[in-house]
DNA sequence: CAGATATATTCCGGTAGGCGTATACACAGC
DNA sequence: GCTGTGTATACGCCTACCGGAATATATCTG
C-alpha cells in the first residue's frame, strides 16, 4: 500500500513537527514558518511533499494558503500497523522459540550451549 | 520522541519490505536475500538502520544472524497514531471551518508581529 | 590447521533531497 | 495601473544515503 509514502513523507523532522503543528488546527504557511522558525520556501516545500502523500490539503484565503491535515493516510497507517498489534498483544512468536526450534531441526550434532 | 528514527527507518522500500517479511518469522540474513531479492550486503545494511532504529533484533545461530521484529518502535509509533484518530473518529475541526472563522474575523485587524 | 559458509564492513560512484537566496506568481488595496 | 503581502518555484550547493563489488570477520566441518 502507499504506507510507503506516508512513511518517507514523514521521515523528515520538519515536516514531521509540520504535522504536529497541524494537528492542532489548520494554519496559514508564514504561521507555520515562523512557529518552526523555518525559511518560508522551506516550508512551502516540505507543504508539497505533504500534500503530493496526501496528508496535508490546503485552501485559498486571499493570498494565503491555509492548510490542514487529511486524515487517510494516517487511517491506512493505522490499518498498516493493525497487522503487527499481535506482536505486542500477544505474545506471538518469539525470537528465542524460533532460535530453539531451528536448533532442534539441526539434527543430532548439536551439543554447543551459551 | 522517536517517531523520526521510525519513520526514516521505514521510509526505504526496501527495509519496509523486510519488516513486512519478518512480520511473520524471524529469518536469517541469507533468506531475506534470497526472498527479497537483494544482495546480501545491502540486506546487512539495511537491518543495520532497523537495528539502531531497534525494529528489529538478531540471535546467532552457529554463522547465521536470526533476524526478528521488536515490538515497542510499532508500539510508540501507535501511541502516537492515538493523538490523530479524533481526526477521523470524531469530525474534528475541519478546513472549511476554520476559513469561515478566518473570513469572520477579516473585519478586525489582530496583531501581527515579526 | 584449511576450506566452506554466513554475515558484516569498507570503499566508491551516483543521486535524491535538504537548505538558502533570488525570483516569479497571486491577490488585496489604493 | 502600482505597491505590499503571502506563497510557490528555480537554481546552486552540499550532505546523506543507496547499490555494487571487494574484503574482513566469524563459525562450522573435516
Amino acid at each position: 500500500m502507499n504506507a510507503n509514502a506516508t512513511f518517507s513523507a514523514l521521515a523528515e523532522p520538519n515536516r514531521l513537527q509540520i504535522v504536529e503543528l497541524l494537528r492542532h488546527r489548520p494554519l496559514p504557511v508564514g504561521q507555520i514558518a515562523e512557529r518552526l522558525r523555518l525559511g518560508q520556501p522551506q516550508v512551502s516545500k516540505h507543504l508539497r511533499v505533504l500534500s503530493e502523500a496526501g496528508l496535508v490539503q490546503s485552501r485559498p484565503l486571499a493570498q494565503q494558503r491555509i492548510y490542514g491535515l487529511r486524515a487517510e493516510p494516517l487511517k491506512e497507517l493505522d490499518t498498516w500497523l493493525e497487522r503487527y498489534r499481535r506482536l505486542w498483544e500477544e505474545r506471538f512468536e518469539q525470537l528465542d522459540d524460533v532460535i530453539r526450534d531451528l536448533q532442534r531441526n539441526k539434527g543430532k550434532k548439536d551439543g554447543h550451549r551459551k
